[in-house]
DNA sequence: TCTGGGGTCCTAGGACCC
DNA sequence: TCTGGGGTCCTAGGACCC
């Protein structure tokens, strides 16, 4: 017997411009954009102009003069995808959230419930609509990856549902850039070989995949084109990294630039990985230039740490480092630090400075006690009285970002 | 055509150990 | 000292996703 489809994929639609037009009705039936210098979301009316999230906001208003610019509540994106999303949890607990507006559920064994799965879409998407105010659109498949394919198909406010046994009919013709892994790079090297569509996809050999895209992505992608999907629903996903980044223009790659910085992109990481208790063994820096090409470093050690200043020492070390493997390199464009083989912290654990005390060879204990101490009582500071309430003073004083940093919260991922 | 920020996973080479 | 094999960890780069 063959399983049946009981994959939901349910993903807002243009949800940040679709939040602004259900909180100002003015809005709404116009083409508006959220963002500024970058369009991080537009409405379906803007995108019938090409208008597209990623373009450069002086594009998007070459493409259409009449596009309404609209600022971003941010705060509001979380608390409406939060809401859209637990409408699902009504039906079964077995959901994946992959992001602020889109979720992955799991309902079999849940139709003596609430009916078929395509019942179930059907009523959420009703449900959603009604009880939060925003469009979604669902597919419903027997694999996670027909589901995503079937959501995307739907858009915008729509469903379509794959029943089981029609899959290969339903992928065949499919262009390959719609499938899970195949970006901008894979997709022009399976077109040198002949290979759009999905079909074509399934008719070539693994090896000669594996080949052509390399040994998993390969694998993957044969699997996938065959409707050979193994993933099951994750419900608790925990992050492997914590990072920050900054973009800066094009700025001399001096000290007086990159130590402001990387406090900041410090402070950011390291704020977010004592809130949850976490610490990481390996540092990242990546530093790109002006011409965009970018290069990275990265340190591990035996213990994690958490502390501010230790992790703005290392990073500053490494970004050192980076830029002395380039000395041609005279202006940068961001920089960026993330944190990787995370643990959690035990408390107790008292992290030793990076750098060693210069009259001594042990490392100051001392000072590590003094780091803890300092960067958990601020962390309490700001708990009450706000982020900007105290800082480390340069990190204060240079805050000077184009992205504020309620947007930036949107994309972090649970500790 | 090159604009932001936060992530995941894979590859390949080298160091090191048994 | 050389040769072989297997495994782990670290580093740097890259593709891709939301």
């Amino acid at each position: 017997m063959v399983a049946s489809a009981t994959i939901l994929h349910a993903d807002l639609d243009a949800f940040y411009a679709s939040v602004e037009q259900l909180l100002d009705p003015s809005l709404r039936g116009r083409p508006i954009a959220v963002g500024g210098g970058v369009v991080l979301a537009a409405s379906y009316e803007a995108r019938a102009f090409g208008v597209r999230g990623g373009m450069p906001g002086r594009r998007a208003r070459e493409l259409c003069p009449q596009l309404c610019f609209v600022g971003g509540q941010f705060s509001e994106y979380q608390r409406l995808g939060d809401a859209a999303i637990e409408v699902m949890r009504d039906f079964t607990p077995l959901i994946e959230r992959i992001s602020i507006d889109e979720a992955f559920a799991d309902v079999a064994g849940c139709e003596p419930l609430f009916g078929s799965p395509e019942e179930m879409a059907k009523s959420i998407r009703r449900r959603v609509r009604a009880e939060v105010g925003l469009p979604i659109s669902l597919g419903v498949a027997r694999t996670k990856h027909l589901a995503k394919i079937a959501s995307q198909g739907a858009k915008p406010d729509g469903l379509v549902v794959v029943p089981a046994g029609t899959e290969r009919d339903f992928l065949r013709d499919l262009p390959v850039e719609l499938m899970w892994g195949v970006g901008p790079v894979a997709k022009a090297r399976l077109a040198e070989r002949g290979i759009f569509t999905i079909g074509q996809l399934a008719r070539t050999s693994d090896s000669a995949l594996q080949r052509l895209l390399g040994q998993a992505v390969g694998g993957k992608l044969a699997a996938l084109a065959r409707d050979q999907d193994p993933r099951r629903i994750v419900t608790d996903r925990r992050a492997r990294s914590v990072g920050a980044q900054s973009a800066l223009g094009r700025r001399p790659a001096t000290g007086a630039v990159v130590r402001p910085t990387l406090l900041n992109l410090a402070d950011r990481v390291a704020t977010r990985l004592r809130a949850k208790s976490r610490a990481g063994r390996t540092v990242t820096v990546r530093v790109r230039f002006a011409d965009l090409r970018a290069v990275t470093r990265s340190l591990t050690q035996p213990a994690a740490i958490s502390a501010t200043l230790t992790l703005a020492e290392i990073a500053e070390d490494l970004v050192r480092a980076a830029l002395a493997d380039h000395p041609t390199e005279k202006s940068i464009s961001l920089l960026a630090i993330s944190v990787s083989h995370l643990e959690f912290d035990t408390e107790l654990q008292l992290e030793l400075p990076y750098r060693l005390d210069a009259d001594e060879r042990r490392p100051s204990t001392a000072k590590g006690a003094a780091r803890w101490t300092a960067d958990r009582a601020m962390d309490a500071i700001r708990d009450r009285f706000g982020r900007e309430s105290i800082g480390y003073g340069s990190v204060v004083l240079g805050d000077r970002r184009a992205v504020p940093d309620a947007f930036r919260e949107l994309a972090e991922r649970e500790l």
